[in-house]
RNA sequence: AGCCACGUGGCCGAGUGGUAAGGUUAAAGUCUGCAAAACUUUUAACGAUGGUUCGAAUCCAUCCGUGGCGU
């Protein structure tokens, strides 16, 4: 695991070739097909040489979540055990690689209905009224969650009106045991050398289509999978609300604050160990675990 | 060397006499079903000098700077 543009994917490559195994990544963009220019997959080349799970295996139309990733990625940890004893995992979207390693309460199922209402009442009605709704129907959850985010008491509102519980009972499960052990590896750079990556990386993707490919999937902007770093500021500027060197300039910050929340989120979770994308160091690592 | 306008935090920007909105950047952080998402916190400014006034970012003068017009 590591911030965006870290290295993860070609160190990936060189440890699973290392052990004869396959990756599973762990991003929530690079599973989408129709994503290409803006997401950083792995290279045709690259997915050649290792075969990769969770990369182009899903559609924007699809519904993808943490929940589906866990299912997904047992299922296939288990494809590869099959044939030997290590796998490997690289990405960046943190709560899916902590979905794969805990688990994930189990929140009874929820008709798409309900979802479909709270979103309407809410685009239609503000943040004030979601808040209402909350303190009414789980005031529980009003006194002690997070009252400004609207993600978040959403899924609280959905979760109450569907089961008849507050969110906030299904919360604190025990962790999901799982039958193999993990090493966590985090990836690391000096924070300019970083921001230096980032830059290059997003002047290639534009040079390599992203303005092209957005242009194809304007369509489809509403879509969750289009809340992409990348994605949004071309069709800001497609919309006709900002310059193209602007909008290249608001995906380098944006994805400056991405990583950033990447390493907050990583450097919490006291089992990683830590050290550069390099592969001698990362086969030290292992070696030593 | 004349006329006009303007000079507020890194940037944008509100504020015409009562002690400085907001946005953005930057920094830090939160996180169990949209996570490349969403949300939270923090820092910091009235060009300079002098004057009027109980009180000036707001009024006056001079200077400095920027832009425009003129030459």
């Amino acid at each position: 695991m590591g911030p965006t543009a870290v290295g993860k994917t070609a160190l990936s490559i060189a440890v699973a070739k290392h052990f004869s195994t396959q990756i599973i990544s762990a991003d929530s963009r690079q599973c989408f097909k129709e994503l290409n220019a803006g997401v950083a997959k792995p290279s045709p080349a690259e997915l050649q040489e290792v075969h990769h799970y969770f990369i182009n295996s899903h559609s924007i139309h699809e519904r993808v979540d943490a929940a589906v990733f866990e299912k997904y990625a047992l299922e296939k940890v288990q494809e590869i055990f099959a044939h030997g004893d290590i796998a490997v995992m690289a990405g960046g979207t943190g709560l899916y690689i902590k979905t794969f390693c805990s688990g994930i309460d189990k929140v009874p199922f929820i008709s798409p209905g309900i979802r479909d209402k709270i979103l309407a009442d809410y685009t239609l009605n503000g943040l004030e009224w979601l808040q209402q709704e909350v303190q009414i129907n789980d005031p529980l959850y009003f006194s002690r969650g997070e009252i400004q985010n609207p993600h978040r008491l959403i899924r609280a509102l959905e979760v109450k009106l569907s089961s008849g519980k507050s969110i906030i009972e299904f919360q604190g499960q025990k962790k999901a045991a799982r039958d193999f052990e993990i090493i966590k590896i985090g990836l690391e750079l000096p924070r300019e050398e970083l921001y230096q990556r980032i830059y290059d990386r997003v002047d290639a993707m534009i040079a390599h289509g992203l303005p092209e490919e957005v242009k194809d999937l304007q369509c489809y902007q509403h879509l969750n999978a289009l809340q992409t770093v990348g994605y949004r500021e071309i069709f800001d500027h497609r919309n006709g609300l900002v310059s193209l060197p602007d909008a290249i300039a608001a995906i380098k910050i944006n994805t400056r604050h991405y990583a950033k929340r990447q390493m907050t989120w990583f450097k919490k979770d006291k089992e990683v160990k830590w050290c550069n994308p390099d592969f001698n160091a990362v086969m030290n690592l292992i070696e030593n675990e």
